[in-house]
RNA sequence: GGGCCGGUGGUGUAGCCUGGCUUAACACACCUCCCUGUCAAGGAGGAGAUCACGGGUUCGAAUCCCGUCCGGCUCGCCA
């Protein structure tokens, strides 16, 4: 080795020791004589002195020293000098005194600053030009360590618990449902393609069947569908699957498995214990979307009742309609300005929202039953009836001071964007508790849900999702109010996990299947291998998938993004600026795969 | 495919709306010199930018207009 101890890891118990350290430059002091080198390694850092007097030959390489260079120094621990010690330095207390220094290695002046937090700070097209500098810095080194120490704790923890981890393969076949798959084209069987898997869904049912009754695996998992900031192609998932179990025991597992890595791997996190568990129609009405996030209140109310029986056109139009009246209260925004009014307004346009009724209850009020005219601030004002601002009011439960936030028109489109309003109005007010992660999981989804562009229904989680027991008979008759025997677990506002209880009987899967539309054939053609081995002893059984890139962006500090808690992300348009992802190949090479490229001109 | 925001020395920004007082400013980094206890060390000096690219308007464009490329956010999409 050439050094005897990493930087980090020294302590005033080292006092006195010689010892060799190799590493990189993070700072330099130079005072002419004296120089300070703060020497960075894998550990952490420490402070190297060189003293001209006691280290002539050191000291003079040293002042040569730059920035990221890679140097070996060889010198002796010491406690610093009284009042020299940096509180702020977990090696703060003690320095090494240099006797001898070498450059392993010279760098070149980096693009950017290693030695500070690069996340939001330097443009992030040239961080991933120079992935290998980015993870350098301290900051994003913390954010894959972190990462390893939490998959480690997984791995450990399940296999306490009977977990076998178990691979499968990455070459597997398309299925039509779902996301877009990565295709693969084989090279042996000219014309036919092998697919990147979306997921190991069915691999893992078919290992339940095996007879291994607890799997799991840290699966990665593609899906050629566009990028964003919490979506990757290829994310990895904790891939989960029990024989035997029911919702409590995958649902326990998981409470028992987050909590302990939140007390254990990280610190200065904040969870509600235990975990709140929701039923799908409630986190719909309180919060429009099924995954709510439950730092903060600012909740739904429905006001269609009171919109039915309101003048206000807009209002009661949307309900005659058929859609529904929802709205929440800010907190202390009656005094938006005109232009801070509409920016709410495009905001809640841009998604989707025919448009957005505001209401600010003046701070002058003495109280809502003492509301005068004058004090609503409102588009509608005219139009509304103080009865009618206050029931709106009690309903929301704004006050004096508040602003009402209203969005009318079909259940959907008032839900998508009264969440994200809900969402972006928490933020704005700073409401969600920064140390806090608000795990919680969303029960009783409904089995199926309508698709309007296709005009049928599809399935809500997929297809080989149980729904509730005495629910069976509804499918044909009442798909709609069928219930699923399906959970997540959200936190902050994020999707973090999705699992099901599948079913586990070949009558009862093709039962789903046919009513989702598919013919015998097509059950055969693309579920043959499951539903062939549902018929040879499958266990009762189900699962979860927990995203592992998402939970690290909450466990991390500093993680603007995805991208800064997996070590080489895509940009958004799905490249990679440090390989020149993607690329073209070879003629041969596509020769070999029966690959020709049409040129987009003749393209159909 | 749609919408929004952005691209100015190595990095991060200002200037842009309201075109000319710009020889494009500031901080950090870089180079040289000074400096023996700093830890975002300090001091003095210096070098470094065809203002993403292409076209247009104008006597004159970093600045206004159009297009392209790239990045980010977002709608669609993501069983």
């Amino acid at each position: 080795m050439l050094k005897s101890i990493s930087c980090g890891d020294l302590r005033p118990e080292h006092d006195g020791q010689s010892v060799t350290l190799a590493g990189w430059v993070h700072r330099r002091r130079d005072h002419g004589g004296v120089v300070f080198i703060d020497l960075r390694d894998s550990s952490g850092l420490v402070q190297v002195v060189f003293h001209p007097e006691t280290a002539p030959a050191a000291t003079e390489i040293a002042q040569h020293f730059r920035a990221e260079w890679v140097v070996q120094v060889e010198g002796t621990v010491r406690k610093r000098p009284e009042g020299t010690e940096n509180a702020e330095l977990a090696t703060g207390a003690i320095e090494v005194v240099a006797t001898e220094s070498e450059v392993l290695n010279e760098s070149k002046t980096p693009p950017f600053d290693v030695s500070q937090q690069t996340q939001g700070q330097v443009d992030e097209l040239l961080r991933l030009g120079y992935r290998y500098l980015d993870l350098r810095s301290a900051s994003m080194h913390d954010n894959m360590v972190l990462r390893h120490r939490v998959v480690q704790y997984m791995r450990r923890f399940l296999d306490d618990r009977g977990f076998v981890e178990i691979e499968t393969p990455i070459l597997t076949r398309s299925t039509p449902e779902g996301a877009r798959d990565f295709l693969v084209p084989s090279r042996l069987q000219a014309g036919t393609f092998y697919a990147l898997p979306q997921s190991p869904q069915q691999l893992k049912q078919l290992l339940m069947v095996a007879g291994f009754e607890r799997y799991f695996q840290i699966a990665r998992c593609f899906r050629d569908e566009d990028l964003r900031g919490d979506r990757q192609f290829e994310h990895t998932q904790l891939d989960i699957e029990m024989s035997f179990v029911d919702e409590d025991d995958v649902l326990g597992l998981i409470e028992e498995l987050y909590t302990a890595i939140v007390d254990e791997v990280v610190s200065g996190r904040r969870i509600l214990r235990p975990f709140p568990r929701l039923a799908y129609d409630d986190v719909m009405a309180r919060y429009g979307t099924d995954k709510p996030d439950l730092r903060f209140g600012l909740e739904l109310a429905d006001l269609s009742e009171i919109a039915a029986a309101s003048d206000v056109r807009i209002l009661r139009g949307a309900v005659e309609a058929g859609g529904i009246v929802k709205g929440f209260a800010a907190p202390g925004c009656a005094a938006y300005s005109r232009k801070g009014i509409d920016g709410l307004i495009a905001f809640a346009k841009s998604r989707g929202a025919q448009g957005l009724v505001t209401i600010g209850i003046d701070g002058d009020a003495p109280s809502l039953e003492g509301l005068e005219t004058e004090h609503v601030r409102s588009a509608i004002a005219s139009a509304l009836k103080l009865d009618e601002v206050r029931a709106l009011a009690q309903r929301t439960g704004a006050g004096p001071g508040d602003l009402m936030l209203i969005v009318a028109g079909g259940a959907t489109v008032v839900n998508t964007a009264l969440s994200q309003l809900r969402n972006e109005m928490g933020e704005r007010l700073g409401l969600a508790d920064a140390t806090l992660i608000a795990f919680a999981f969303v029960t009783d989804f409904p089995l199926f849900e309508w698709d309007e562009e296709t005009a049928a229904w599809g399935p809500s989680h997929h297809l080989f999702t149980s729904p509730w027991e005495e629910h069976w008979d509804r499918i044909e008759t009442d798909p709609a109010a069928v219930r699923a025997r399906h959970y997540d677990l959200v936190a902050n506002g994020m999707e973090l996990a999705s699992g099901s209880i599948r079913i586990h009987d070949r009558q009862k899967q093709e039962r789903v299947m046919r009513f989702l539309g598919y013919t015998n054939e097509q059950m055969e053609e693309r579920f043959g291998q499951l539903l062939g081995a549902l018929e040879y002893g499958a266990p009762p059984h189900g699962g979860i998938a927990p995203g592992i890139d998402r939970l690290m962006t909450l466990l991390t500090d500093h993680a603007e993004s995805i991208r800064d808690v997996i070590a080489f992300p895509k940009t958004q348009a799905g490249t990679d600026p440090l390989f020149g992802t993607p690329a073209p190949v070879q003629a041969s090479q596509l020769a070999e795969l029966h690959i020709a490229i049409v040129p987009e001109d003749d393209a159909i």
